[in-house]
DNA sequence: CGTAACGTTGAAAAGTTTCAACGGATGTGG
DNA sequence: CCACATCCGTTGAAACTTTTCAACGTTACG
């Protein structure tokens, strides 16, 4: 499949709110523009789907961007839970996560390209490209919005209302409405990442099939009725104030 | 009661991880010393308990840090759902949330003195001190390091587990060991931090104390078996791997 | 074509919430 | 100074959501 071509070819606006897309477009171009012109900074690394290829306690010597693919960004727990901190998609920034190490594992869902760039060459980067750090914080600043609405959808929704949110913001991310979403994802992944189990998130998916909203399709999703699950999405069916 | 005393006279170390701990005191003292040289920049605000001073929505055009006090961020749901993004205490950095809108809400939980700085002035602050806006950056991704840390606690953890998850997060940023900690928050404040009823949260509380692992008293805590509460927090008594 | 991983479905079990009632603390007005 | 109202915290019991356990289909892959 000529997933990049597909890719590249999107326009660049989304005719949804596109709250929870973290627009890293600028950025990685800035970063790649700075790749072309420095030698030491700037890798392109490719890694297999299923790989996991950062790891939780390791030294976080990098951060790095992601070109092509998609990328689960996951913690684990003592005993065997996992909770998924976010997916990333192609654009999406990571790696900033601590100065030391990071705090959580990256693996790949579909064959990735990222364009990393060692944290020691930050300065000089900034030195070159006055408005890096800025955007860089900009960025970080986002991503730390998103994070706390997950915090709410964690702590105080319902499964189906996380499930429908979890659709609407794949929908935003990465295709238009009525297209048919790619979950690169597992039904474990996105438990994980809703705070559920596997079989309630299956459950939940089948009665969405049932009552019309979505299409089901082997590792792929097409959203048939936006506005119902919106209303879902949104607690309608909740009887408050 | 000498509550701004107690705080005051506390020195600045802490012997428990300092994980969960933003530890902006350099920062607030470089935000500080600008104050003192600019006339329109960083302005003091004090604030009673109970008051609201910042509101979701709203145009974010300040920035503050919290001098004295304790804060609570929250946010709401279209019904009457609540979830606290967090508590702020003194040292803490506040609303680099987004550039445009405030997207939480902020509630003066005891009185509280703030420094307030226009994000307008940014810029020139950056100007003025090089090392501000690195110092910015790393602590919004060190807070988002924290938030992702939450996410944890919400989709994975148990009641118990948040609860005693909660109390160590306290002790860590306002006391230490074997000291009395001040609830500043409600039961309810904390149900909405840890995604629980306040039945929930209340009942737990009165197992902990049960088990001798904490002493209750009206509004404070003290943590009488930390090593408990700390094998409470990590699962153990979960029976897995 | 067989095997293993993933996804679905059902039924029982568990944890948490909700509803309801009560006790205590706080603050206000008589 | 006390009575009263209100808010907060606690406790109990029932209800509900979600999980867990188990089995069965399905898909992908060698």
């Amino acid at each position: 499949m000529p997933r990049a071509d597909a890719i590249a070819a999107r326009p660049k606006a989304f005719p949804v709110i596109t709250h929870a897309k973290v627009d890293a477009d600028g950025l990685s171009r800035l970063l790649l523009a700075y790749t072309s012109r420095s030698i030491e900074a700037g890798k392109i690394f490719h890694h297999e789907a299923g790989e996991t290829f950062l790891h939780e306690g390791e030294s976080a010597t990098h951060f790095f961007t992601v070109a092509e693919g998609t990328v689960k960004l996951f913690k684990m727990l003592f005993d065997n839970r996992r909770a998924v901190i976010g997916f990333l998609f192609p654009g999406d920034l990571c790696g900033f996560s601590d100065a030391v190490k990071y705090n959580f594992n990256a693996k790949a869902l579909t064959p990735v390209r990222l364009c990393s760039f060692p944290r020691s060459e930050l300065k000089r980067m900034y030195l070159d490209y006055p408005g890096l750090e800025s955007q860089l914080l900009e960025l970080v600043t986002r991503e730390l919005a998103v994070t706390q609405d997950q915090m709410m959808l964690l702590g105080r929704m319902t499964a189906p209302e996380r499930v429908a949110s979890f659709l609407l913001m794949l929908a935003r991310r990465q295709s238009w409405p009525g297209d048919w979403i790619e979950l690169a994802m597992s039904r474990a992944d996105i438990a994980d990442y809703l705070g559920l189990s596997t079989e309630t998130v299956s459950r939940v998916l089948t009665a969405l099939k049932a009552s019309g909203c979505v299409v089901l399709a082997p590792n792929k999703v097409r959203i048939a009725d936006a506005d119902a699950l919106t209303q879902l999405a949104e607690g309608v069916g909740s009887d408050d104030d």
